[in-house]
DNA sequence: GGGTGTCCGGGATTG
DNA sequence: CCGGACACCC
């Protein structure tokens, strides 16, 4: 115990020993979160007030769910299987298997990614003849995606025109295409489980009874959904409801755009008694100039729970900015300084790169080529997006639930094997007019169609048979061959690579067997008829548990698919090699490194324009600006250009409103600092940079100056929008007008001899 | 069915 | 400018 506590500071102590009820843990960047997280479950379980099986933490990815797992068995000398600790999703499923029948569903129920459900919804719109540019299928998905994320069904979905009550009506036709084919997408999961518990009142008992100690991570990203599930979970407003220990920090909430809700925290206060509010601000990560450019950035917002971080690591190096003259210039700056770094021995994994939108990185990845330096692009395809993978799964899949239609129609004929649009078609309307499955409908279809389409159902059928009794990875091994998928790919000339990713298939199925706990002596659970035996009677109120370990709720091979599903697995790009890391500000959260260069740092990109209107889209901007300066432990670079190319087009963006929000002190320009216009000194960067205008003359704007006086890249000063940037001229002498991108005040045309500008 | 050409649109992302 | 979606051709 003493061993268990010792090492944390005040604050974090009394976060861990907080008594039984809820709380709320503003964790700011860098200050201990997952240690106070993994702590708190540990001095729980070791004090006695509740056994592991009574804890319930929740996590939003894979990589947290795992890292909490890991630090808890260092803590704890206790097998972790046994305790619920997952992704929202995860957990979901887990429960939806153990109560397949309560919840309405198939046991093997089937869970569509992103990219299944996106191309389910493509099928469903053909399928009813409507119009997919009035209702483009993103859009349905988003529609359908963010009802479920806000716990509606579509007959909950309020429609004021006939756009929405279509999309309405579409929505309630996906549901129960989806219920037809045995398939949930991920909000299906939450919203599915919400819906079970809600009806279902000695299951929503027992489990309440059970989970006495809730644990939330990253709560300020949850959404609607999930703070209504908590709710149920907790038994909020109950009289013994359990204690929920809710971690967040306000100022890292950068997900508004899918669904999550930062006011799920006041919220929470309000609606658990909240009594005990902590705040962690005790800081280990950065420097200090790191930490109060953060700091006096962060409070430019409005909206904040209030927190500042403190140090006691000394003020470090001072933050450097940039400004470089073109988005190539950019690049080469930040890879000298890289190189630099690396000369002092740091390591390359140390040094990040991040940008606001994934179609910055090209310039810099091309730098770093010329250069030879290795590098990482983070969020790539993952291991189980790719489209080899895909296929050998929708196999697989189609073995466990026939019903599948996408999985069906992604390898009815791939390998081809001569079932074309023709047959497909008649396969649809039978399937269509019987109101059944395509793999069901095959015996409706005759003629030549009908014996093609014969073939490949006895072909998932012996797959199916001559695998009945095999371990997972054998499985899949069969299946690959039956498939004609791996001949298939040697006789294709780049085919190496996939089939490489078909054999780390196999390994996948073999890692995921010994990790889950399918390899031991599992009883037999392949059959529906041993899975009918976990559920309660329907008169019974005595409920058998979903337990935490899957082989009891599922058969290895619809686990494995669920995995697939749940766990894209890694971008497996370039890893483990020692190599500078490139990626989005937003996959950096909840990651850290010794130097961080922050780029393109321009109204526009950052923050984003389409962000600009609202005030609330600033905001959240700046909590991605405060999240991508706290990843910074030692070395903090900012920088950003007078040129860039974007959408094939040289765009001319004023420097970042947050640059101007930093601290000065805290500050070492390597550029000369062009004062904002409100401080006097007008002179311009551009005046003094002749690579600048070599660079725009290399470009093809030889006619950098016109009869009229002004240049397209000119910085001007206007009464009203205040400081710009001229980003176009058309016409000449007396009649020209420029476009001129004044950032806040947007894009103005102005009439250059009636306009009232000048230079700065 | 796969390969090539044309058109369009382009913010971030986990499960 | 670049990638995805789709039409068209062999």
């Amino acid at each position: 115990m003493q061993n268990l506590l010792h090492n944390l500071n005040p604050e974090q102590l009394a976060a861990v020993t907080l008594p039984s009820q809820s709380a709320l843990i503003l964790a700011g960047a860098g200050s201990g979160k997952t240690r106070v997280l993994t702590t708190r479950i540990a001095w729980l379980i070791q004090t006695g007030q509740v056994s592991p099986g009574g804890i319930l933490a929740v996590t939003f990815t894979n990589k947290a769910a795992k890292e909490m797992l890991t630090r808890l068995s260092a803590l704890l000398p206790i097998n972790t299987r046994g305790m619920w600790i997952g992704t929202f999703h995860g957990l979901c499923n887990r429960l939806l298997r153990a109560h397949h029948r309560d919840a309405g569903l198939p046991q093997t129920f089937q869970i569509l990614d992103s990219g299944d459900q996106l191309s389910f919804i493509k099928r469903l719109l053909k399928a009813n003849n409507i119009d997919d540019e009035k209702f483009p299928p993103r859009t349905l998905m988003y529609f359908i995606n963010s009802a479920k994320d806000q716990g509606l069904r579509a007959a909950q979905v309020e429609a004021h025109d006939d756009f929405n009550r279509k999309m309405v009506a579409l929505y309630d036709l996906y549901d129960a295409q989806c219920q037809r084919e045995g398939v949930v997408d991920f909000a299906e999961l939450l919203l599915r489980t919400y819906e079970l518990l809600s009806r279902n009142q000695p299951l929503r008992e027992h489990y309440q009874a059970r989970f006495r100690h809730i644990l939330v991570d990253e709560f300020q990203d949850t959404n609607d959904l999930q703070y209504q599930w908590l709710k149920l979970m907790a038994g909020a407003g109950k009289q013994e409801p359990a204690a929920v220990f809710a971690v967040g920090d306000d100022d890292q909430s950068i997900y508004a755009f899918r669904g999550a809700n930062v006011g799920n925290m006041s919220a929470f206060e309000r609606e658990f008694q909240v009594r005990n509010l902590i705040k962690l601000e005790q800081n280990y990560r950065s420097h200090g100039h790191i930490l109060d450019s953060a700091n006096v950035l962060i409070a430019n917002n409005s909206k904040r729970l209030g927190k500042n971080l403190r140090t006691d690591a000394g003020h470090g190096e001072p933050v450097r900015i940039m400004e470089a003259s073109s988005d190539i210039q950019e690049a080469n700056w930040i890879i000298d300084e890289a190189k630099n770094l690396i000369r002092e021995g740091s390591l390359r994994s140390e040094i990040a790169i991040l940008y606001r939108s994934n179609a910055q990185s090209r310039v810099i990845e091309h730098a770093l080529f010329t250069a030879g330096i290795p590098y990482r692009v983070y969020g790539g395809q993952r291991f189980f997006e790719r489209a080899e993978i895909k296929h050998a799964i929708a196999y697989l899949q189609l073995m466990d639930n026939p019903h599948n239609d996408s999985a069906f129609l992604r390898v009815v004929n791939f390998p081809a094997r001569g079932i074309g649009a023709r047959s497909m078609e008649q396969l649809q309307d039978a399937a269509r007019q019987h109101g059944i499955s395509l793999y069901a409908a095959v015996p409706h279809v005759g003629g030549k169609a009908g014996s093609s389409l014969a073939n490949f159902v006895r072909l998932i059928e012996s797959a199916r048979f001559e695998t009945q009794n095999l371990p997972l990875p054998e499985m899949v091994q069969v299946v690959l061959d039956l498939s004609t998928l791996l001949t298939h790919y040697q006789t294709e000339k780049e085919g190496a690579d996939r089939i490489e990713n078909l054999e780390q298939l196999i390994n996948a199925a073999t890692l995921f067997v010994s990790e889950e706990g399918f390899s031991r002596e599992a009883p037999a659970l392949t059959g529906p008829a041993s899975a009918a035996a976990l559920l309660p009677a329907a008169d019974s109120v005595t409920v058998i548990d979903a337990d935490a370990a899957l082989p009891a709720v599922m058969s290895p091979l619809s686990a494995f698919l669920s995995h697939a599903s749940l766990e894209a697995g890694d971008n497996q790009a370039q890893a483990g090699q020692d190599a500078l890391q490139l990626m989005t500000v937003h996959s950096a959260k909840g990651l850290e490194f010794d130097a961080v260069f922050i780029t393109g740092l321009e109204e526009g990109l950052f923050p984003h324009e389409n962000s600009m209107q609202e005030a609330s889209g600033v905001e959240e901007e700046r909590r991605l600006m405060y999240v991508a300066i706290t990843r910074a432990r030692q070395r903090l670079y900012l920088s950003f250009s007078q040129t860039r190319m974007l959408h094939g087009q040289t765009r001319y963006n004023m420097r970042s409103r947050f640059l101007d929000e930093l601290p000065d002190e805290s500050l070492k320009w390597l550029s000369p600092k062009i004062q904002p216009s409100w401080f006097g000194n007008k002179k311009s960067a551009w005046d003094e940079a002749p690579a600048a205008e070599a660079n725009r003359l290399a470009q093809g704007m030889s006619k950098a100056q016109d009869s009229h006086g002004w240049r397209i890249g000119q910085n001007v000063l206007h009464a009203k929008f205040g400081e710009g940037v001229i980003v176009n001229i058309e016409g000449s002498g007396s009649s020209a007008r420029a476009h001129i991108n004044f950032g806040q005040f947007g894009m103005k045309l102005l009439d250059l001899s009636i306009a009232k500008l000048d230079k700065i």
